[in-house]
DNA sequence: ACCTCTCGTT
DNA sequence: AACGAGAGGT
């Protein structure tokens, strides 16, 4: 028997948004620690990890742990019927093959129950290390999706290069180059407006815009993004989930061209 | 000769945006009585019923009945044309094949007029019993828009069911079922808010959302939607256009499909 | 925070 | 033409 109730179920919505173009079909699992995915994009290239930590929910309850397979895509329709303002509960029940989403609405006159088939999903779930890394960058999530649209009308790909003084974003493409330098800004009005840049070593690294623009879908989760880079490993670009815990995505760099013909 | 002035003018423009993209072509009907429309959907499935009484207009000259057809398109191409705020007035002449539609605008500093040619329609004006309902629901409009919106993601018809503690709007589709549930609340701090169940008996009823999303077109004219039900009847979806008259779409419940088979 | 309106997109 | 996203207003 599975119950978790979210009261701030808009936060369940915007996850759904966030990864639903990336991936289409994924498992949920749940334990006691929370309510977690983890998967590749369909073209196996990016890596999604969210997660939701049961102090998080106002109930939460999970007798066992619990893998549930379903659609993004149709899981997205469903949480799209539920209010902003509504309180979401999932339930489950013990080998039963269908979840059941319930909205509550603020003054609890409206309640509805969307119950959905689950889908057998095999998976191989990795274990991500934690590692250290040369730069990270935390700047304004909406700042960072700009930046990432704004390249990709003139680029397929953008090269991050941290320097302590600032991050660049560099694309070229058929009609011209593009660079855009953040500086490091820290003494700002409000703290959500910061740019803030902890580097061991400069780093620059070229990444596809494509998925960069996917992972930006995020945006409404968080006022911040965490940019975690370094020479030879997975970028990490970040979303926290109020009080809750994260979204995370990974996403390999692409090797230089020379670098690729000797390969 | 006819001349009708409407000083709301926009509830005129609403009006046609919201029966439009049900009825094409249609006969405006004018008498002492007032101003209106009875028309089926294209596809003869759906029946309009508009009545904008006499008094409800600041001039309201019909010197003889007259039937004018028109294309509601290009009614609401011209409507459009009007500001919300614009005095609007209806005019036409005696035998002429034209109908003219002036605008004034608030500080009347803007005068126009569309002059729109009439079309020969031939449509049976049926006699619409007043029936005695089941059930008669009264909600928010805007509420019932956003259910049965939410529910077409799911599924192609609503069930509506109700009993006197509330009404429920089910659907079930390939990905699975929903459930809405709407508590009668009399109780609320605006009486738009409410919702209320005047029910004689119980009844549960079939109907395509298709169409149940056409009628909520009429949404931004009243705060408010009455859902009329009986076993065997048309509902009745009524929006009240401001102290002057109605809206009222009716559409045939579907057959249970058992029942379907036998005829 | 919600809703409306406008703009851009499919 | 209809829908969805974004911005501005209440």
């Amino acid at each position: 028997m599975l119950e978790l109730r979210l009261v701030q179920g808009s936060l369940l919505k915007k996850v759904l948004e966030a990864i639903r173009d990336l991936v289409t079909d994924a498992n949920f699992d749940c334990s006691g620690t929370g309510f977690s995915l983890q998967a590749m994009d369909s073209s196996h290239v990016a890596l999604v990890a969210l997660l939701l930590r049961s102090e998080g929910f106002e109930h939460y309850r999970c007798d066992r742990n619990l893998s549930m397979g379903m659609n993004l895509n149709n899981m997205a329709k469903m949480l799209r019927c539920a209010g902003n303002e509504d309180i979401i509960t999932i339930k489950a029940d013990d080998g039963s093959d269908t979840v059941t989403f319930m909205f509550e609405s603020p003054n609890q006159d409206k309640i509805a129950d969307f119950e959905m088939k689950l889908m057998d999903i095999d998976s191989e779930h990795l274990g991500i290390p934690d590692s250290e890394y040369q730069a990270i960058v935390r700047m304004p999530s909406a700042e960072f999706s700009r930046i990432c649209k704004d390249l990709s009308s003139i680029g397929d790909t953008v090269i991050i290069s941290v320097t302590k003084e600032g991050v660049k974003f560099s694309t070229a493409g058929d009609i011209g180059t593009a660079n855009i330098v953040c500086r490091q800004n820290k003494t700002v009005d409000k703290p959500e407006d910061a740019t803030i840049i902890e580097m061991q070593e400069p780093v620059s690294l070229t990444f596809a815009l494509r998925y960069m623009n996917s992972f930006t879908k995020a945006s409404p989760l968080s006022d911040q993004v965490t940019i975690s880079l370094s020479s030879e490993l997975p970028v990490v670009v970040e979303y926290k989930v109020a009080e809750m815990g994260y979204i995370r995505f990974y996403l390999a760099p692409k090797i230089e061209e020379d670098e690729e013909m000797k390969s």
